[in-house]
DNA sequence: CACAATTGTAATGTGGTTGTAACACGCAAC
DNA sequence: GTTGCGTGTTACAACCACATTACAATTGTG
């Protein structure tokens, strides 16, 4: 999970931003003076840090600059919280390397918002697809198995992907051919046979006997939404019979 | 420089923001009507974008969901301008993917302090990228490998510098066009397979055998993400190769 | 202006990828 | 069992994507 420093001189904001924050699912770290806070991000290495401006010991923009000039630390996204709302306190504080700026009094879910979209560049949200020991990574184009890479074809692995976007739906090949190979085609339905059997035989432990992609009679593929290691329950799939 | 698209309907404002945006030496292009908005966007592939959310004739909200699902605009920052300040609103455009939410009325230059913040997240938050033995300085556009500097051209620079900005991630020619020669390119894609191989002979130990800039066939490129000093580890994948 | 460096294109070769045909197999119905 | 249809599997030829070279056009520089 992201860890958020929090410096903050106010008892009562302090204790009600690391509740909320925790129950966000954020760990935090903090003090509640300016004079460790640098000492702080050295050791705890945080992912963000939520900074006070008018701390009793030093001053918050100070410690901002400090942060910014610590190669180590730079990069970390600062947001400040304070209740100096004039313009040039903003412009200050902006300009001066932080990543956002919030007035007091401001709404939490604000807040956390905020924070989100700090980290959210970063995310792997749609990023990676896993299903049964497989790993499909869009952005690096790589995929996995058992954490072994496996060398795709720019086909195999587009075919892959959009069988595992949506597990447990099952695809005639014509809707493959559309999704994988587009609309202008001019390729013939077995192909698909092929690509999946090509799959199979880079994915499955037993191609023979297919976990991964699943061969539904008469409609066409689907790739397994469960990582069933038993075979037994597979077999009767109760939704295709009660179509068929 | 920079560009900057702007949608709002308030005549007096679009203005006021056009003239304190371009003395501020940002590029500006924009309607006054929600719906060419996607469009202008598509067409004039702006850097930033500024958003109201009360359109007459649209809602900017949809606009900034159908840039975001848009896989051409989706990485550009949206920054909603709007008198909406209710906590609800905020969270909602919020977590629709803006990247800031200014509540009007605003100080000009706050929102140009906000608009740069972007900018700077994007490029100078980290000027020194290091990977695999060699170090890209940003601001003195230096490259070294194993403390040696090489001299580089400006778009070999510039090439070098996306790919190790975004490490591991593969990019279609395309994309680096667009990244590194701008949209309004007028070359052709095969450009980019000279410049890699003049990157690889300047870099790689053996060019034969690129270790730091991967071509992954039938989609891009991508600078490796890990700095793998052994070849021996990649080479024998012994699912494939027990396949084949 | 001459010269060098940079830039982008075209042409070439090569190896992996692609899609098809052909054949083998198995499931289902009669 | 037999038949027919849908799928698994193999092999192969055409093709495409990429690396590489050479070169013309452009830019920058003394």
């Amino acid at each position: 999970m992201r860890k958020i420093a929090l410096i903050e001189d106010d008892s009562d904001l302090y204790a009600l931003l690391k509740y909320n924050l925790e129950k966000e699912g954020f760990t935090l770290v903090g003090t509640q003076t300016g004079k460790g806070a640098i000492e702080l991000c050295r050791r705890e290495r945080p992912d963000l840090i939520l900074l006070d401006i008018m701390l009793p010991d030093s001053d918050g923009l100070d410690i901002c600059k400090g942060i910014r000039s610590h190669p180590e630390l730079a990069h970390i996204p600062v947001i400040f919280l304070t209740a100096r709302a004039s313009e040039t306190d903003r412009i200050v504080g902006l300009e001066l390397g932080a990543n956002d700026y919030i007035v007091k009094p401001f709404f939490i879910r604000e807040l956390i918002a905020r924070i989100k979209i700090q980290f959210r560049s970063q995310t792997t949200a749609t990023r990676l697809l896993k299903a049964g020991g497989l790993e499909l990574d869009r952005s690096s184009c790589r995929v996995r198995l058992h954490n072994q890479t496996l060398s795709l074809t720019a086909t195999e692995f587009r075919l892959l992907e959009f069988l595992m976007s949506r597990p447990g739906v099952v695809f005639s090949r014509e809707q493959l051919l559309d999704a994988v190979w587009g609309h202008d085609r001019a390729v013939t339905d077995r192909t698909v046979d092929v690509y999946i059997l090509r799959l199979r035989q880079k994915t499955e432990a037993d191609p023979t006997n297919p976990l991964l992609i699943r061969s539904v009679r008469g409609f066409g593929y689907s790739f397994n939404e469960s990582e069933l290691p038993s075979t037994a329950a597979d077999q009767p799939n109760p939704v295709v019979v009660a179509v068929q």
